[in-house]
RNA sequence: GUCCCGGUAGCUCAGUUGGAUAGAGCAGCCGCCUUCUAAGCGGCAGGUCGUGCGUUCGAAUCGCACCCGGGACGCCA
């Protein structure tokens, strides 16, 4: 549907840059070599069309990385996979890296199984640290816009924006840290018949001495909303049901009353909505004042939750408003869209969707469609964005299929270079219940996002204050906002997008295991150690290359060296729970490294300088790793 | 009805373009703190990968059919 060409670009650059170091890189290139070495006939090919096949494996028994491409290959020439193999190895050189390799390394059906040499692990790591990770220079992968956040005026942060901010939010880090230069934007809900029913009813109530406006707070307006909504919505089905089944005429009589009442809201809404669309001087400053408040406390729990949402992000549905009539009408000139049923619509069906585009109502009225439309073009044209990384519920996929196919067939999306840019929908599941529905308090409420900081802060406190009684109460306080901060991101970020998952504060505050204050656990305790070295008078400046020795320590050497190919994987991917999975198993093999080898107190100077240059790389890849989540990292805990 | 997503240990979840004996955490059981933070480490136990058929050297992974759960489907956002 939509052209994914730029991406191969961008995978182009990445892989090259990082072969200073990752042995997969290294690995992948050589067995490419030396695949064609062995069979001339795949010289022909481009060198992306020769997979070398090459993971870490999985089992340490099998070496550290293994090569599958015999058996493929030797299915696609029909030619035993172990004869491939053994002409792959013969024309393999890895001697700088790699133990020999001999036919002992075959094994099964062709598997060939490496394993890396002490001495460059040893050399790789320092190639690592010296090279900004081998990730390419910032920006230079092109713009990439990221969507997220997108909360509405006049309502409270709930569970329903939780994953769009944080999934945004880390999305928007790695991408910057893969080479993009990162836009944020908030699509912020502040437009439309919804926000004219509020301004409406507070107009009312500030004109009736009900409300003072100037001391709104955002609890008010949440409160004014759902009122708002309510008193719009007219109890038809009541109504019929009432005459239906002869209620009585006093019931019908309430009922048919209140049918009125919602019809005459409805048609002050509307008029509101006429006077905003015109920026009638009264409604705007109404409007304003409901914008002010929103943004104020939302971008408050949005900095709570370290997510980096600032107001030069913003680019609510309003600042659209005025380019949707024209977007429209050039687009029914150009008969990208049609008449249909009095509705204006972009028919879809030459792209396999069914379901056309709806633009226009046939009241004359724009939809959310139309403002995503706008969006694009925006985002493409005028930010110059390759790529446009929406982080929004996986409900709307139908919804985002159709716009992006809309905007592709209008040609928003097209970049100068002719190509179209890349739209991507990052859809994520629902925060559900315990009964399976999606998430609700017991009094039918959205659970309020300060609400839950505040929860998972309190049990952040009772655990460091059993833990730690000695330290201050303000270093107590301080400390647990971070462990809140890392357990719900974790918790959001850690599970594949696109599953549901059922909330529970058991698990948001769960500190054990797989979870994000585990991950801040094993970085201080790195920390500690440096801090440790400084008090008894150790340097741990220009430390030495480390030697490779100890099992822990190649466990170790070995997963530190995966980590830029983790964060390319991502940027890729767009699936955060990939970083959060490999942190996981750094922790814990730093944790194994912790508990059987000494490091202050090891057996010589020079292991001692070795494992604290370890230590270091650490130190350094898992606190870059937790930044990347927007987990604020501790000293101390 | 059409389309999309999910189904893996008691529970919560990993499992990358098909690879070797399907892995973690929680809960359970057994060990390990005079030594760099035990929010930890090591071990034991726990599996018809929803079901069936197919593709092949090889399937949790790919194809087809079905079952269960969720969701979306022209004038809401």
């Amino acid at each position: 549907m939509y052209d994914r060409r730029i991406m191969g670009t961008a995978d182009a650059t990445t892989t090259a840059s990082s072969a200073l170091f990752d042995p997969q890189a290294i690995l992948e290139s050589r067995v490419r070599g030396a695949m064609v070495r062995a069979v001339p006939d795949l010289a022909s090919q481009s060198p992306e069309a020769i997979d070398p096949m090459v993971t870490a494996s999985r089992n340490a028994k099998f070496g550290d990385y293994q090569c599958n491409a015999a058996m493929g290959l030797g299915k696609k020439l029909g030619k035993p996979p172990r004869e491939i193999a053994q002409a792959i190895i013969k024309n393999l050189d890895l001697t700088d890296i790699a133990e020999p390799i001999t036919e002992a390394n075959i094994a099964g059906p062709g598997f060939i199984n490496i394993t890396l040499k002490p001495q460059s692990l040893s050399s790789l790591l320092t190639t690592m640290a010296g090279a900004s990770m081998g990730f390419p220079a910032p920006g230079s992968l092109g713009t990439a816009v990221v969507d997220l956040c997108g909360v509405n005026l006049a309502k409270q942060m709930h569970v329903g924006h939780l994953r769009s901010t944080v999934i945004g939010d880390t999305l928007a880090n790695i991408l910057q840290r893969a080479g993009w230069k990162v836009i944020r934007q908030n699509h912020v809900g502040d437009w439309g018949l919804p926000i004219a029913m509020v301004t409406s009813r507070l107009i009312d109530q500030a004109a009736a001495g009900q409300i003072d406006l100037s001391k709104v707070t955002l609890d008010d307006l949440d409160k004014a909303y759902k009122a708002a909504q309510r008193e719009c919505e007219s109890d038809q089905r009541g109504l019929l049901m009432a005459q239906r089944w002869h209620m009585g005429p006093k019931i019908i009589a309430e009922l048919q009353a209140q049918a009125d009442g919602a019809a005459e809201k409805s048609e002050r809404a509307r008029s509101v909505l006429r006077r905003l669309q015109t920026h009638d001087k009264d409604v705007m400053a109404v409007w304003q004042r409901i914008s002010d408040v929103t943004m104020s406390a939302c971008l408050t729990i949005a900095s709570r939750l370290n997510a980096d949402v600032r107001p030069e992000h913003s680019a609510g549905e309003s600042s659209y408003a005025e380019e949707l009539a024209p977007m429209v009408a050039e687009l029914e000139k150009s008969q990208v869209a049609q008449i249909s049923e009095g509705a204006l619509v972009i028919r879809l069906e030459d792209v396999g969707l069914n379901e056309p585009l709806l633009i226009r109502k046939s009241d004359g009225a724009f939809l959310y469609a139309t403002t995503d439309m706008a969006a694009i073009r925006r985002r493409v044209q005028k930010l110059g964005a390759q790529r446009v990384v929406y982080c929004v519920d996986a409900r709307q996929s139908l919804h985002f299929k159709q716009v992006f196919a809309g905007a592709s067939k209008a040609g928003y999306a097209k970049l100068p270079s002719g190509q179209n840019a890349v739209l991507e929908h990052a859809a994520f599941g629902t925060i559900l219940g315990e009964d399976g529905r999606p998430f609700k308090t017991r009094s039918g409420e959205s659970a309020k996002l300060g609400e839950l900081l505040d929860q998972a802060e309190a049990y952040a406190f009772e655990v460091i204050t059993q833990r730690s009684p000695d330290m201050s109460e303000d270093e107590r306080r301080s400390i647990s906002r971070t462990i809140a901060v890392a357990a719900i991101r974790y918790v959001d970020l850690s599970t594949e997008r696109i599953k549901d998952y059922v909330f529970s504060y058991q698990r948001m505050v769960s500190f054990e295991g797989n979870t994000g204050p585990y991950l801040l656990y094993a970085l201080v305790r790195i920390r500690s150690i440096f801090r440790k070295a400084a008090e008894r008078g150790i340097s741990t400046s220009d430390l030495p290359a480390p030697t490779i020795a100890h099992a822990a320590e190649k466990t170790l050497a070995l997963a530190l060296l995966r980590y830029p190919g983790v964060v390319q994987d991502v940027a890729k991917s767009l699936e955060p729970s990939r970083l959060c999975a490999y942190l996981y198993e750094l922790a814990g093999v730093f944790s194994t490294f912790f508990d059987v080898c000494p490091v202050l107190s090891a057996a010589s100077d020079s292991e001692r300088a070795s494992r604290l240059a370890l230590c270091k790389l650490a130190e350094g890849v898992l606190a870059e790793g937790l930044k990347l989540l927007g987990i604020p990292t501790l000293e101390k805990m």
